[in-house]
DNA sequence: ACGTGTGAACTAATTCACAGCA
DNA sequence: TGCTGTGAATTAGTTCACACGT
């Protein structure tokens, strides 16, 4: 289920606050989703929270790792030198956990033998040779051109699990996963929506709140 | 339709191939998705195509933009300059059509007054000053802890669209349309589907037509 | 009491299948 | 003949509502 990166953010950020257990209400209102839809999604990972009380957050956190297998070795590979592609070896907060950059790929010539981060831009041949096992994870930064190929190349190369970011379908074998980042797009239907006027919300929790002091001082911290 | 933005760029692309006519078939597999889908969703901006035929690209293209409203100007505000926020200034693709940035905000101190791309960084007071209108969309690229108050900035400002990098749920009024991107969970969704194998596939196309030439050299072009 | 776990009801989305028009 | 447009059927996803354990 798509939705348990999110219970685990929201657990573990649970546990750094101090708060040992955490009700499904709770859990609903940090993500901004129905509480009758937390406990389906977490029932089903088997009976983890006790009745009257809640979820203890360090086994929900426990369990989900597992199920994710987030704390688990990813290697990943990068496939693009643009700005995104930069942006995200040096984001804090992207290779977290398990994941773990092993390699930086472009086929721009002038690129190669660059230094990115800590990394340095490689051919797909040269990535090959390097690596004892193969990466599993590769995301595309290409331009929407060079993504197709881009994604052979991560196939060859081993990878099982694509994050694309260029604005491209791609044809992979059915065993590879892909999942799609389209930055422009998500633009565009944020402007669908402020066209079209407002048809129904999203996270009950804003309809029924609204924010608490819109006079406060809010760059200040 | 959150899909509208698949088929338009899918419109264009065909134009800018030279194909003046594409079919519900043809949109469908270049989106990985179902050829039905595209005919409900594109019947549902009246009938756009011609049977026999299929649909008048530009006709498609004019269609959604009006929907969409994405040759309209749209002023966005970005705040919070990380990777991220620089990434998206400079990334060709992003700030496309209408979408026009107009101002980068944060709170550091040390950052104010520098250069990211063509704009200065500067504070939300000084925009709301600056500005003579309010901004349509805001972009938070801020670490969680500061998105909250970003975004009830943004609102201040008059922002009615939010486009949330920070892994947090944020309340906002409920006219304020909000949307997530969140890299990290992106990953980790991928590595669930690695961890507990292969379940079903998304996009048919991909089960149906394996990658044509795996063995081809794929970095060369 | 309180909050989980879950059948049942409901709503939304997808896919099928084919009538109807170019 | 080919492809759209769309009712009908199907499937998936969400929400309700409450029995049950603690």
């Amino acid at each position: 289920m798509a939705r348990l990166p999110l219970y685990l953010r929201i657990a573990e950020e649970s546990l750094r606050a101090g708060t040992a257990t955490i009700s499904s209400e709770e859990l609903a209102r940090a993500g901004g989703i129905n509480s009758a839809k937390v406990r389906k999604d977490l029932s089903l990972l088997g009976s983890l929270g006790t009745r009257g009380t809640g979820y203890d957050a360090a086994s929900l956190v426990m369990a989900i790792d597992e199920i994710l297998g987030v704390t688990r070795d990813w290697p990943v590979v990068i496939a693009g030198v643009g700005n995104l592609g930069r942006a995200l070896v040096n984001a804090r907060g992207f290779f977290t956990g398990g994941y773990r950059l092993v390699g930086i790929v472009d086929t721009e010539p002038s690129l190669l033998g660059t230094m990115v981060g800590t990394s340095i831009v490689e051919t797909f041949e040269a990535i090959e040779q390097r690596l004892a096992s193969p990466p599993a994870i590769g995301v595309i930064t290409t331009p929407a051109e060079a993504a197709q190929d881009a994604a052979q190349a991560l196939v060859r190369l081993g990878v099982r699990s694509i994050l694309n970011f260029a604005p491209r379908f791609l044809e992979v074998p059915s065993d590879v996963h892909v999942r799609y980042v389209d930055l422009s797009m998500e633009l565009q239907i944020l402007s669908y929506h402020a066209t079209l006027g407002r048809e129904d919300e999203q996270h009950d929790v804003a309809s029924v709140s609204p924010i608490r002091s819109v006079a406060s001082k809010v760059q200040g911290s």
